[in-house]
RNA sequence: GGGGGAGUAGCUCAGUGGAUAGAGCAGCGGCCUUCUAAGCCGAAGGUCAAGGGUUCGACUCCCUUCUUCCCCGCCA
């Protein structure tokens, strides 16, 4: 081959924008199409080819062309085309789909070229390179445990953080806690009311969680306890020395029950800027907007209107409330501001629940309006949100009625069930291997049952759906991952030694699991894109499940040395593309199960 | 009343205007003296909620209707 090697197809690590590039291009070359062509390649059906390419079909639509004719012309300007000589073959099919087939001679060439986690990693950081992107997820309220309700912004947030960090983007991680809100006048209500000391209590959040629930009750029958709780709330938002140390009592003990949970998930934060952090910073909000004239007084309260919106045009976005406390919204934008301007991401990405999508929606408005007056640089938004956790009544599992599974159990009852597992199917391993495949397993099919389905979608929680170990599960993904690490201490071998004696694969398994590795850029890409990691899991479950076809019907440990050393190199990209896609779920890795 | 999500196999869910709508689970039939059977192979399973429309082509876009969940001023 004489071309430069940046040249070949081979040598792009996101196979579809490389082929893209070249059709566009080839297209132009025929003289036939002008600049609104677009090649539109997806991978195609196997049945067809790897890509197809289906964007003659409304070219010559909105040109009055045979779209049959385009296409056999632009296939075989494609032909003659250096850069894909000999490494994909393409045909024409249809009223004008252009399918193109990777050749075995592509496949091994570009599996040298991307071979490990790090080399992934340098070719995929060119996708968000440059960005500035701060993350705002898991967000529990101080003074509550967490329950099953905070799992999904946990796991959800923690992988789209670790994917775009990936890809590229500096990520900064910001756990925006609700340590400020109005639960904090309840709760010293209820505190002084039954005159507690909070330093000599065993089981501090427990007895706290009474204490709201007990005062939320009182609340609801006491015009008096009901005004109590709102002078405690305005005593500790002006600074009362008696209620701010209770304040950092209550959350010193929230932060070591979180961080206890953090720890088990694996998961840490840049920050902890939470609402209380921002608590100085209102009045240049309420200032700010009220000199634009972006808010208004709307019965006491300052509010915003967006009436140039149908959605909202009698619906008030609420930025403080009129007995002049702050609530969400003033430290939602006070957020915004401090991050924009002193540390200056250019985006924010928020992980939360769908009900709250007014909520952001309202937010993202009045920041447009307001930095636009301002001349402040406008950044990016987006609201990364999720269905809720129902309870088995179809309704959403609520803190304050009922007793939602404490994610501590959660947790628990995981990596249990998955220890009885291990017993079952190996008993023979070490004790302390058993625990520590018990923990991987356990928290990872936790990790995996959430990401695996779109986010959007609401789900009833029930033990053995989120706690599953067959089929698309983590489990399956790390069983493939071991046997791999298996065979490789079989041979004694280094994971590279053969790639210079492999032969061009052959066998239907060898090219099905080589063509679901080239796929992997694809995976990544839907998934920084919609920010929505379950395309990565369905990825990672087909190439799992091709890789578990050719372990059965192509033995690897074989005699002749090409097959063999083909083999080794497919089962050496499939566990590094595995092992980064499930690091990129937040899941922990097994050499042995 | 306004707005948003969902409705696809018995169950749980994928599906970017593209070719014969796919997985997992459950159930059925096979495969372990060979690199880990937490596995593999096979068969079966569908009015894509209903009805219209747009077009070469609709699960996908538009309209109407039905079912269901959620949000809509001082909670977050």
């Amino acid at each position: 081959m004489s071309e430069s090697r940046q040249e070949v197809l081979s040598a792009h690590f996101f196979v579809e924008s490389a082929l893209t590039q070249l059709i566009e291009r080839a297209a132009r070359a025929t003289g036939l199409f002008d600049e609104s062509f677009s090649a539109d390649i997806r991978p195609a059906d196997p049945r067809f080819g790897d890509f197809q390419a289906n964007g003659v079909l409304p070219f010559a639509k909105r040109n009055k062309q045979n779209p049959r004719a385009l296409a056999e012309t632009l296939a075989s300007k494609l032909q003659s085309e250096p850069t894909l000589d000999g490494l994909a073959v393409i045909s024409v099919a249809g009223p004008g789909f252009i399918n193109f087939s990777l050749t075995p001679r592509f496949l091994l060439s570009w599996l040298k070229n991307f071979a490990s986690e790090t080399s992934f990693q340098s070719s995929a950081k060119h996708f968000l390179e440059g960005k500035r992107i701060s993350i705002d997820y898991s967000s529990p309220n101080t003074a509550k445990q967490m329950h099953v309700g905070h799992l999904r912004s946990m796991i959800i947030g923690e992988s789209i953080q670790r994917i775009l960090r990936f890809c590229g983007a500096s990520v900064h991680r910001d756990n925006h806690i609700g340590d400020w809100g109005t639960q904090f006048g309840i709760l010293l209500f209820a505190i002084k009311k039954n005159q507690v000391d909070l330093a000599t209590l065993q089981e501090p959040l427990e007895e706290l969680e009474k204490l709201y629930k007990e005062g939320y009750a009182l609340t609801k029958t006491s015009e008096e306890a009901l005004n109590g709780a709102r002078s405690e709330l305005v005593k500790l938002q002006q600074g009362d020395a008696e209620n701010l140390h209770l304040w950092q009592q209550i959350n010193a003990v929230s932060y070591r029950a979180f961080d206890e949970i953090y720890a088990e998930m694996d998961i840490a934060f840049d920050n902890v800027w939470g609402e209380s952090f921002y608590r100085d910073k209102v009045d240049r909000v309420y200032n700010e907007l009220h000199e634009c004239g972006v808010s208004e007084e709307s019965d006491g309260a300052q509010v915003v209107f967006h009436r140039d919106v149908e959605q909202f045009k009698d619906q008030p976005f609420l930025i403080r409330k009129s007995d002049g406390a702050s609530n969400y919204a003033s430290t939602d934008l006070a957020t915004v501001l401090f991050k924009v301007l002193e540390c200056g991401f250019g985006e924010i990405v928020y992980v939360t629940d769908g009900r709250q999508q007014d909520h952001f929606q309202q937010l993202f408005l009045t920041v447009k309006k307001w930095f636009a007056k301002k001349h402040y640089p406008m950044p990016e938004l987006h609201h990364v949100w999720f269905g809720t956790i129902l309870g088995e009544d179809g309704k959403a599992i609520k803190t304050r009625s009922g007793d939602p599974i404490r994610l501590k159990e959660l947790i628990r009852e995981a990596i249990a069930r998955a220890y009885s597992i291990v017993e079952e199917k190996n008993p023979d391993l070490a004790e302390s291997d058993k625990q520590h495949i018990a923990k991987a397993v356990g928290l990872g099919a936790l990790r995996y049952a959430d990401l695996v389905q779109n986010r959007t979608n609401d789900y009833v929680f029930a033990w053995d759906k989120l706690l599953s170990f067959d089929g698309n599960t983590a489990p399956y993904l790390l069983y493939a991952v071991a046997r791999i690490h298996a065979i490789f201490r079989k041979a004694q071998l280094p994971l590279f030694d053969l790639d210079n004696s492999a032969s061009a694969f052959e066998t239907p398994e060898e090219l099905a699991l080589a063509k679901k590795l080239v796929a992997f850029p694809f995976a990544l890409k839907q998934a920084i894109d919609e920010l929505r990691p379950h395309f990565i899991c369905h990825y990672l479950f087909e190439l799992s499940s091709l890789f578990s076809s050719f372990y059965n019907a192509n033995r690897v440990l074989v005699d002749e040395t090409d097959v063999k050393a083909r083999r080794f190199l497919l089962c050496s990209r499939t566990l590094a593309t595995l092992e980064t896609g499930l690091h990129l779920l937040g899941i922990k890795t097994l050499h042995l199960m």
